[in-house]
DNA sequence: CACATGACCTAAC
DNA sequence: TGTTAGGCCATGT
């Protein structure tokens, strides 16, 4: 289990990083999603920054995190969204 | 305090 | 189906 409330950022990103984790390996949830989750419905703006201002990647598992279109939106992290499709692809989510 | 930024969302064309 | 325009919110400068 990771302590989100340990890391640095406010307590909106650490909400977000939160039901981040909460995401079961496999599945994919939209900003918008995670947002009506943390109870901030019409956040979903400040949700994806959230992710972008992710300080750990590999810890959180923000590569989750898709547009409702379906799109894989970006990533932060080395490759981008290579790498992202290629997380989603490894756990069976795509 | 005001302006600019961004891994967004929805509707309209 | 792809593009355009407007709205939305937390953060950083």
């Amino acid at each position: 289990m990771i302590n989100t409330h340990q890391m640095d950022g406010t307590d909106f990103q650490k909400s977000v990083w939160e039901q981040l984790l909460a995401i079961p390996r496999g599945k994919t949830r939209t900003y918008k999603q995670i947002a009506e989750a943390i109870g901030h419905p019409s956040s979903y703006r400040a949700v994806a920054n959230a992710c972008r201002a992710n300080p750990t990647p590999i810890t959180i598992p923000c590569h989750r995190a898709v547009r409702s279109d379906g799109s894989l939106g970006g990533y932060s992290g080395e490759g981008g969204v290579a790498t992202k499709a290629r997380l989603l692809s490894e756990e069976g989510a795509l």
